[in-house]
DNA sequence: AAATTACTTTACCAGTCAGTCAAATATATC
DNA sequence: GATATATTTGACTGACTGGTAAAGTAATTT
């Protein structure tokens, strides 16, 4: 051992995956990651390796926070199955009304602009996906069902995305908690 | 008048959608645009602007052809709201088993990367979106419910561009249909 | 045929991109 | 304190970006 990291790793991929968040992968350059990470280009590439492994650590960071999060609500047992896909399709509704909701989902935003050009993005997205089709299945119990409130809800997502208010939001929330 | 255009005006258009369709616009350069025009840089300035008017053109090509062709089914009262419903839906379930389908569609693409940052892309996607709604209002005649089926359509188009195949939009149609 | 007009081509610009590398710096061990 | 090891920095590269503008070309008008 020798000289000692100076950065905190949490706070760097926290960063990383905002970023990317925000940006998607295109809109994301070395000096907007500089910046938002505080790190050197060269100390980025020591640790992490080129702009394709930084997308990478981003994609797994949302997966191991955000999308773990709705994961384990979905398995709340003290929340009726109702409850839990209303919280879960609150989402967009509340995104529609701050700054950062507009940011989207990442998963949808990688799956519309990386992952048709790099099966890695597609293989990290639909894992996600797949990893919340299985806690919705937990709670309703239906493949198909399930397969139709992620579409409900990506699409919820990219219409907050094209700048529709929570009214709308609140429509398709009403019409799948109308339906389980 | 002196020297006329040597360019058919309804190909070009055709395939500048074609080219910020499949590629969005960060990832469209004007190399490409080149190729896939014919044209060269000054004569697509001369012609249209800069490369944010030829993705404005993109658009307004989009909604013209595209989304015109979606709006006309959708009010062809010769089908039963049934079956058109379900000819939209199996938009994505078609587009799952192509090459092209991978493109996604325009509207979702332009919410997705380019809505956020860039007002005029938010109007002209709201505006083709809202067109859609309308359409789907006619058939079905209940706002919450239209709102709903483009969320599920739009989700669906995304997660065909995440690299899911046509069983899983057939579960999404599906579930669409039995709700209508 | 000459002059005018508009379109097309191409060389060019400054800025930015992702990525590299050697020098500078700081820690740990001996 | 000296040496070895690891991290950080920032200048640098070559390719490519969107955009411009002058030169070249073709058609219409007089």
């Amino acid at each position: 051992m020798a000289r000692q990291r100076e950065f905190d790793e949490d706070k760097v991929l926290d960063a990383l995956r905002d970023v990317f968040w925000e940006h998607g992968y295109d809109g994301t350059s070395y000096s907007t990651i500089m910046a938002a990470t505080g790190l050197q280009k060269g100390s980025l590439y020591a640790a992490y390796g080129d702009k394709r492994a930084l997308y990478q650590k981003a994609l797994s960071r949302y997966d191991e926070k955000q999308v773990s999060d709705a994961v384990h609500m979905l398995h709340n047992d003290k929340l009726t199955p109702q409850i839990r896909i209303e919280i879960l399709m609150t989402g967009p509704v509340d995104a529609a009304q701050t700054k950062e909701g507009r940011w989207g989902c990442l998963l949808c935003n990688a799956a519309v602009d990386q992952a048709p050009i790099d099966v890695e993005t597609e293989n990290s997205v639909k894992a996600s996906m797949d990893r919340l089709k299985a806690a919705i299945i937990y709670v309703v119990n239906n493949e198909v069902k399930a397969d139709h409130i992620l579409a409900a809800y990506f699409g919820a997502r990219v219409m907050v995305k094209a700048g529709f208010g929570k009214e709308r939001m609140k429509n398709i929330r009403a019409q799948i908690l109308s339906m389980i």
